[in-house]
DNA sequence: ACCAAAATGATAGGCGTCAATCATTTTGTT
DNA sequence: AACAAAATGATTGACGCCTATCATTTTGGT
């Protein structure tokens, strides 16, 4: 037998449509036995609303606003181009996705673009955030207005947005840690590098780094390179020099490129890598045997979580708790998830 | 302005809905010129047909039913709940899951119900193989119907089903191998246990695990437990005996139980132990940090897969290069992904 | 230029739901 | 019992697309 329509779920009740329709979108004015009736029959039948039908008929459509920093460093690229592939694959669900590009670090442009927005129809909005008091002004009109906002990779007060969506930057420093105690069981000295220690994230990954390691492994004084490649590229020869032993790296931050300069060369006989954020030229690294480990916040099923977040929010239901916390993934050179294609591939069919 | 309707497809190429919609479902019967100029306005507008809408009209909906063994061990239980709650997920939109429960290695009895649904009007299946003359012939007949046929797990015959979705084993078992490297970097030696070696997952996972080992690890001749825990044990147990610096455990099948008994109480200085799939009792395991990584084939993934893929093929579209081929994940203890719920959660709104 | 064949136009009913209107019946109150 | 308020029934036109039918126009061949 068919899926049961709510014509079905009516003629269960003993109502009529309208009334079943009342019950179903809480209209109200239906008494409280009839409420009954028709609940029992959605029961009895495993009715489910057609959702398809129901937002066609509602001329709903999720109009959605990706804001993105253009940073400078290959992981923005990678999120923007998922957005762009989530995008297309979503476009024939009624959902419309539109990215905008913000200059790094500036919060008055990423201001001025949420401003811009905020009469226009948009269904929900997706930032990186940045914490100044124009940017909360402006989320804050934005809800006013109905409007679901999230924050992507960098979070803002608590409260002052609809939900967050970003690494579990501890627990990744965790697993980094993890990793690097069985590579050192008999004790060892690592370096830890990152890019600025007052970020939250580098400070959280840090923190989670030291939290596992056991007491038989030295952490050498951390370096903080403000991501930059020759910075990290010098501090790391001159700890290979100082430190002969030296038994791992941690690269916390960005600036990989100064530190696979420093270690160039060395496939062998160097200390055990690990690093963040699996974008092209790590990816090459790794499969190079130039690091060992990536630890790899997954760009696209963020922004995959990020669309799903955003329709169930605008379509009024909960988020189920601790949603939104990802759990780093951890790649050695065999478990590479396979690169992601280019663009959006052209379908054949329409 | 809101998403283009074929209307003004229509209204843009100059000719009639009619026209329009013979060259969007290909019908024929159009003037080359025609569909070309239907064609340019498809382009131009970004026009991209509202598939809900369609397969509202069309009364499309799609009946899968999956045939999961019983077998023993919580993998295939794992497998069963992520079904059910995709299943659910999926409900509104039209999407319907049967799940079917074969006995164990059974190949007759999933022979039967391959049979019985036949003449059903079953859009796709999606079974864990077994090679058998009459499984084949029932396959055969299925897909002679029309029906989409996937292999989850354990794959058939190439060619004599729609697609395959499956974990790399060789990938599996070189993450492994890796991990043990990384932790034997001074060399040592390790005991391989599986199953079976017949079995065509577990060959395939010991010779990734050979792979990437260097000559400084020593590895123990492999044993071979059927998957019985006893024999897990006592194998376990000898090895730790025989060779007091055993340094690190690879299981590759299941017996698990057998394996934690014979380490239980061992959390310092015992050797690493790698296992596979994060069933229940192998995630507390790795919580109480009795066992080091857990490799996973992500069952809720795969589930997610085959939905997606049978739908794809139903509606004619193929699959990209290399669909299903699932890379291993690689879990410490600290990136452990949320227990899913016992479940389907009971939705707020319908 | 004629005619059949091919191409195109016009239109209708339906898919399951939403949102609205209006008519009718059932309550509860005094 | 009378009456307003509350509840219910009945119906309608979208939404974007599919499928079908029938009428009309254009084309190609001779």
């Amino acid at each position: 037998m068919r899926k049961p329509t709510l014509m079905d779920v009516a003629a269960k009740a003993g109502v009529s449509y309208a009334t079943a329709d009342r019950v179903l979108n809480q209209r109200g004015g239906v008494a409280a036995k009839s409420v009954q009736r028709v609940s029992d029959a959605i029961e009895l039948l495993g009715y489910k609303r057609d959702v398809s039908a129901a937002n066609l008929a509602r001329g709903r459509t999720y109009d959605f606003v990706f804001f993105i920093p253009s940073q400078a460093g290959a992981f923005f690229d990678e999120l923007r181009a998922a957005v762009r592939r989530e995008a297309h694959a979503r476009l024939s669900e009624r959902i419309t996705v539109t990215l905008k590009k913000i200059p790094a670090f500036d919060a008055e442009r990423l201001a001025d673009a949420l401003e811009n927005c905020v009469d226009s129809k948009i269904t929900g909005v997706c930032l990186v955030a940045i914490n100044s008091p124009r940017v909360r002004t402006a989320v804050n009109a934005l809800r006013a207005k109905g409007v679901i906002v999230l924050t992507l990779v960098a979070d803002m007060q608590v409260g002052s947005r609809d939900a967050y969506i970003g690494l579990d930057n501890r627990a990744a420093g965790q697993t980094a840690g993890r990793l690097m105690s069985l590579a050192h069981r008999n004790g060892g000295v690592v370096l830890p590098i990152a890019g600025n220690l007052d970020a939250v994230d580098h400070a959280d990954r840090y923190a989670g780094f030291l939290d596992v390691l056991p007491k038989t492994v030295t952490v050498l004084p951390i370096v903080q390179s403000a991501d930059r490649p020759d910075d990290v590229e010098n501090a790391v020869r001159n700890a290979m020099i100082t430190y002969p032993k030296l038994g791992g790296i941690y690269s916390i931050g960005a600036g990989h490129s100064g530190l696979l300069a420093a270690l160039s060369g060395r496939t062998k006989m160097r200390p055990i890598v690990i690093l963040h954020d699996l974008v092209a030229h790590v990816r090459t690294a790794l499969t190079d045997g130039l690091v060992d480990a990536v630890i790899d916040q997954k760009p696209d099923h963020q922004i995959a979580l990020a669309l799903d977040a955003m329709k169930s929010l605008s379509d009024g239901d909960q988020l189920p708790v601790g949603f939104g916390t990802i759990v780093p993934s951890l790649y050695l050179q065999d478990n590479l998830p396979p690169a992601s294609t280019g663009g959006p591939t052209e379908s054949p069919t329409l």
